[in-house]
DNA sequence: CTTTCATGAGAACATAACGAGAACATCTAT
DNA sequence: ATAGATGTTCTCGTTATGTTCTCATGAAAG
């Protein structure tokens, strides 16, 4: 019963059921699942059959795993965090048939050192696009030029996300975009610049 | 030649916590925090367990360490393209703590097998928050739900951002979010679905 | 009929992951 | 220089998870 020759890479049924949970799993909670989640999804008592199927993934070179607690590795699926750029969209033209590809990393455009996420509550930017529930990305920083979005604390109590310009010497002026909201204008002294920022994103189910 | 090179940065669970207190730390303070520090805020009693975490992520190259009081420094290594989640902006308040201190990391987010990104060219979308200029993610599928935002390509020409119904059988509904446009109903046969919008990301000069 | 294979249950054991705490070394403030 | 604070290195546990077995059932093939 050893079969050190694997020449087939035909997949039983249950096999086939493990690699497809394990895939959907990765893809959902970007970490593998443990045997007993496998065996949950595919309604097995035994994480010993689980074992079995997994280890036979591995024969058949569909996973590698590590000794550890989650340690099933998708070979296909090595972290992507690249994606490609296809094109623009409504260019009149299939998207597969769009050729210029480079690709595009959030991480690297977004990430970096003191950078931080914010989750937006309210609308009071509703105009520019940053609902309620998007991430943005901010960048650390005491100062800002005209127009820019800042995050700006108002007498050290109301941290908010507006647009901000120095009308004059000593004033500051902060916009929402939102037509229901007015612009106000503080002095200097009272508002302090949280973060400036640099990125936003929206993550849909 | 192979790689066997094994890039073991998997994390466990209270590690990426640990990860995620010092970031969290990091920007907040702008200092490395203590053990003792991180070992309150991970709930733990005693400080060589956290001493334990830190080693483990220094091998795994997420931060180094000077044999120092405050020395861990975060390491500013492409792989870790993780940006603490501090809290909510909401109006009227100062920024919430957000109670569970996760690290986001827009690739994993967004990445993923068939999926690919298009930049947004139009206003058609507009009041869902999507502008002109924007990056969306599109996982590649040829179905879709009712209500779902998806890239449509209508008669083999028109390859446009829409929300799509099915208001009854063999007819498709593309619905524009923008007043001064109108939703368009197709035969099926006219529609060919390239893909479900996943994500959108905005970056700001 | 027997053999083989895919499937499943479950026991027994090995190891990983996590935590507490003591003892000691080293750093740092005074 | 000294004392307290902080970092390092251990040992000792408990629980969770992975691994390796044996046994059992049914279907398909010879």
């Amino acid at each position: 019963m050893k079969e050190n020759l694997v020449r087939t890479s035909m997949l039983t049924e249950r096999e086939k059921d493990t690699l497809s949970f394990i895939t959907s799993y990765y893809t959902k909670e970007r970490k593998a699942p443990l045997l007993t989640e496998i065996a949950q999804g595919l309604g097995i008592q035994s994480k010993g059959v689980v074992h079995r199927y997994v280890s036979a993934l591995e024969d058949k070179r569909y996973i590698v795993r590590n000794p550890k607690t989650r340690g099933i590795e998708l070979v296909d699926h090595p972290d992507i965090d690249v994606l490609p750029l296809l094109g623009r969209i409504a260019a009149g033209k299939p998207i597969e048939a769009i050729e210029d590809k480079s690709l595009i990393n959030f991480a690297h455009l977004l990430g970096g050192a003191n950078r931080y996420v914010l989750q937006v509550k309210g609308h009071s930017m509703i105009e520019e696009g940053i609902h309620n529930g998007d991430l943005v990305v901010i960048e650390h920083a005491s100062t800002a030029r005209s127009n820019q979005i800042i995050v700006a604390l108002v007498d050290g109590e109301d941290a908010t996300l507006k647009r901000i310009q120095f009308p004059k010497k000593n004033v500051v002026r902060l916009i929402p975009a939102n037509k229901t909201m007015q612009a106000k204008e503080y002095s200097t002294d009272r508002v302090a610049i949280q973060g400036v920022l640099v990125g936003q994103v929206r993550i849909y189910d």
